[in-house]
RNA sequence: GGUGGCGUGGCCGAGAGGCGAGGCAGCGGCCUGCAAAGCCGUCCACACGGGUUCGAAUCCCGUCGCCACCUCCA
């Protein structure tokens, strides 16, 4: 079966068909790497990734390009005497960076920096002018302007023509021939810094903001490419331009437009005006990484998240189903002749799920049918079948980056304490079973209740007690 | 003014003409010395008013409410 995804130009699912076959190409608009990234810049990046993964899984060959803004108006704003546009958008960048691995965000094929491509964009501004969808201001400025009014197709993307736009009350006409018009290339003014101007032949400036996109998306992927992936606030005016000034230098563009929803906190849109950002640090410190893997990525990708109280504590409880079955299989099968032998591969309905237009929520849905399932055989002791079960959690929650036994999850923990407590525990469970075996049940309840109060959680099985400290496994 | 989206049980969150998604919380039961974990059952929801239909949360018309974008945005 096809994987169906929606198409905001065509606001229409469609059956995704590769322009070369058996591969993918993804470019999706990173951040403009100007403050601290926040719960949406994290919410967005995973969207792709789960794109990506299932793309990957599928069996495509997948190559994902994720853009580094690194010169633009805000960069050179937030910039200060003590610290350089360049440093500031470096450290952003490595802020980013932290934030993605923390979720298991897989690094893209590709993550390229505006800055490195200053040559590729002015091939398509020379391009533009050739062909008359682009003009050189006639005041002096250096800048140079797309021509709305001469690309018949504008607006093609957001459904909106070009009269019913409001002009943007606080915009500077400057030498524009219609308000609309954007920036190509913004010429050199005297308080700008010379590190953040590049020659041209239109004279010293720099990009204007959306051609950075349009350049690196042709460079890395071609002209023609299968899927552009960027945020809902970025359809307007960002990828409407994008896509004006790459189909009016002649190139096909993105097949398919794909467009994440937004994450608001309490009901509200984030904003910097009422302070309510929700950054990726206090976010990570708030939960476990992949709480907030989990967290994020359980809603469809299209719809809105509303961040509120108790948010992660929910993520938090689902999680722990997912993870204690898996810790319970593992244990019960360990030793036995069903040990590894439940094949790694998902159900047939979850594939369905992530085949429409990657429906999360329903594939979510079969992961924990599955774990449903999988605990009833092994209240039944039907371990053959509890060993397939624990297959397909495996993989479905691979898939998703959220299987709690991978890799970039592994707590990074002090070998030898681990090895101490576990001396400490086992040798007081041992007096525990000696207790509850002479029916000293008082005494026995002590110690629970020691461990408790100690963050340390005990369940009695057929094989044992068995410990874990509160928040993991 | 233009473009687009949304309103689902106590909460989160899917679905899109008939067959009760799923998670969390609650309640009842099984299991347990008691718990924990797990399982079973239960809680039969779709903003409101009309209409179409044998049948509507889903389609149509209207109403109300909320939100996003319209050149800063993931």
């Amino acid at each position: 079966m096809a994987i169906q995804l929606y198409d905001s130009r065509a606001q229409a699912l469609r059956d995704f068909v590769p322009l070369d076959p058996g591969k993918v190409g993804i470019y999706v608009c990173g951040p403009t790497v100007q403050s601290s990234p926040h719960i949406g810049h994290l919410r967005s990046a995973l969207v792709y990734d789960q794109l990506r993964r299932w793309f990957n899984y599928s069996g495509y060959d997948v190559t994902l390009v994720r853009n580094v803004t690194d010169i633009d108006d805000k960069v050179l704003a937030n910039a200060s005497e003590s610290e350089n546009w360049w440093a500031l958008a470096y450290r952003m960048e490595l802020e980013f960076t932290a934030g993605y691995r923390a979720l298991g965000i897989l690094a893209p094929t590709y993550e390229p920096r505006a800055t490195a491509s200053i040559q590729q964009m002015h091939s398509i501004i020379a391009t533009l002018i050739e062909n008359g969808h682009a003009y050189q201001a006639n005041d002096g400025s250096g800048d140079v302007y797309f021509d709305v009014r001469n690309w018949s197709n504008y607006g093609e993307l957001t459904r909106q023509a070009i009269d019913n736009m409001e002009a943007a009350t606080d915009a500077d006409p400057r030498a524009k021939r219609d308000a609309r018009d954007f920036a190509l290339w913004k010429g050199h003014k005297a308080d700008e810094p010379k590190s953040a101007t590049w020659q041209s032949p239109w004279g010293d400036g720099r990009p204007g903001w959306h051609i950075e996109c349009s350049a690196m998306a042709s460079r890395y992927l071609g002209d023609h490419f299968d899927i552009h992936g960027g945020g809902l606030d970025l359809r307007f005016p960002h990828h409407e331009n994008e896509l004006a000034q790459s189909t009016a230098a002649g190139q096909g563009f993105a097949n398919y437009w794909v467009h994440n929803g937004l994450v608001h906190v309490n009901g509200q849109k984030m904003s910097k005006s009422l302070g309510n950002s929700i950054f990726a640090a206090e976010l990570l410190s708030a939960a476990r990484p992949i709480v907030v893997r989990y967290y994020l990525g359980q809603a469809h990708y299209r719809s809105t998240i509303d961040f509120h109280d108790g948010a992660l504590t929910e993520a938090e409880a689902a999680l722990d189903r997912i993870e204690s079955f898996l810790d319970r299989v593992a244990r019960r099968l360990s030793g036995t002749r069903f040990a590894g032998t439940g094949t790694v591969e998902i159900p047939d309905a979850f594939a369905a799920a992530m085949d429409d237009d990657l429906s999360v929520p329903q594939a979510l849905a079969v992961l924990h049918d599955t774990i449903r399932q999988g605990n009833s055989w092994l209240d039944g002791e039907d371990l053959a079948l509890a060993a397939t079960a624990q297959g397909q959690v495996m993989a479905m929650t691979e898939v998703l980056g959220i299987n709690p036994l991978s890799p970039e999850w592994s707590k990074t923990q002090d070998m030898s304490v681990h090895a101490a407590l576990t001396t400490l525990v086992d040798q007081l469970l041992d007096r525990r079973q000696q207790m509850r075996a002479s029916r000293d049940f008082a005494g026995a309840d002590q110690i629970r209740d020691d461990l408790a109060s100690a963050g340390i959680t005990i369940e009695d099985t057929q094989q044992g007690a068995h410990w874990s400290i509160d928040g993991s496994q």
